[in-house]
DNA sequence: TCGATGAAGTGAATCATACTCACCGTGAGG
DNA sequence: CCTCACGGTGAGTATGATTCACTTCATCGA
């Protein structure tokens, strides 16, 4: 047992660059078993399939960061703060690990059994922390309350991979702070709970007023 | 010639059926030869790889989308409007052609050479609508100009790519106009410009009053 | 009328690659 | 010393895209 998961160490540690370097597909199982030095036959002794190789590497990576993601929110006080901890946490992973996160989004989301596997269960859990950031704005009165938490859920992280995809995939380059601020005060504002204005009202009093006088005529 | 070019059209149109039921890696090329009655090597007389019947089957798709979207938010008066009219053109593509919609997202996008392909130039070409839309706002002074349109572009189009998913691939269903009517208030009251606010003159009166301090001290 | 031409079609061969399987070697425990 | 499970081997299988030498046949200039 020692030995083995050694071995399944060293596979995925050989995976994890095989596929950061070529992409999923562009890496083949003998790719894997040559760079661990072993034969093609012996990965199948450690993970039953080429998917579930891939899926681990992506798992290894991604609990880590949603432990210190769930870890940190917590300890920032303010809805504004925190979302805007989330936004540039996501942005930032775009920039620093701009590989996993390709593979993550173009190689491990479009196959058939992602939705069934624990990396949406982990995608899952990280996305609820905003969900929950926007839920407990909305209690404490600083968001709007008829917007769906989730849709912001989606939104966001919707936008931030659009936004960061150039960045991922080395076309472009983008200022992660700068960013973060822009999309913090756009949803924020956007989320901000309007008062009555004279406009809104207007258009209620002239309502009643046309009620009243269908009434009266 | 004549010929020729029916039979592309019947190929297309057995890839279209096919893909759309079993995706794109689900479908071989035996199988489109096999809907059309040909033989395998016949498909790469009119077509030089399965990607090129993809990418063409998209385009079909696609152009005619694009050209009606461009034709017609200039009929439609008003920045809000305008941005309204193609959020929920897009949420209506989920909807009404998920499939298509899967295949471009999830098969044609994460290929290699897709950022080369006519594919991603449409999508550029659809998308700069937006963008149009939104710049228009900023010079006509109802939304603030100091964010960037592409970036709102970004976030309205990955946003609704997140929100419309699980539509997309039937896990769930969304109100479209609800949906649309959401987003458009969201994202328009986020770009509103605002007036000075006393909090923010505050801080410019602060740094004044320091800078005027030092050069006193 | 007829031979030349080339587009469309055929299907077996090639190539790449994930995955299986029958067998091997070894070291720890009985 | 025996055995047996585990890690390992590498040839074999299956699948699927792509190629290619060859066939068919409609068209067309002579």
């Amino acid at each position: 047992m020692g030995r083995s998961s050694e071995r399944s160490v060293e596979i995925l540690g050989a995976a994890r660059a095989l596929f950061a370097e070529n992409g999923f597909e562009g890496t083949s199982i003998s790719d894997i078993a040559g760079a661990v030095g072993v034969a093609d036959g012996a990965i199948y002794k450690h993970f039953p399939s080429k998917r579930a190789v891939l899926y681990e590497v992506i798992r290894e990576f991604y609990e880590p960061v949603i432990d210190n993601a769930s870890a940190n929110v917590l300890g920032i006080s303010g809805t504004r703060e925190r979302l805007r901890y989330l936004i540039w946490l996501q942005l930032r992973a775009f920039t620093e690990q701009p590989e996993l996160c390709r593979l993550i989004i173009a190689e491990a989301r479009p196959m058939e059994d992602y939705y069934e596997s624990k990396i949406a269960d982990l995608n899952r859990r990280y996305t609820s922390l905003l969900v929950d950031v926007v839920r407990t704005g909305q209690v404490e009165g600083v968001f709007r309350g008829d917007i769906a938490p989730t849709m912001i859920r989606d939104l966001v992280y919707g936008g931030i991979e659009h936004i960061a995809w150039g960045a991922a995939t080395g076309r472009s380059t983008i200022d992660v702070d700068e960013v973060a601020d822009d999309l913090t005060r756009l949803v924020c504002q956007g989320l901000e709970p309007r008062p009555a204005t004279a406009d809104q009202l207007g258009v209620r009093v002239t309502r009643l007023e046309n009620l009243i006088e269908r009434d009266q005529g």
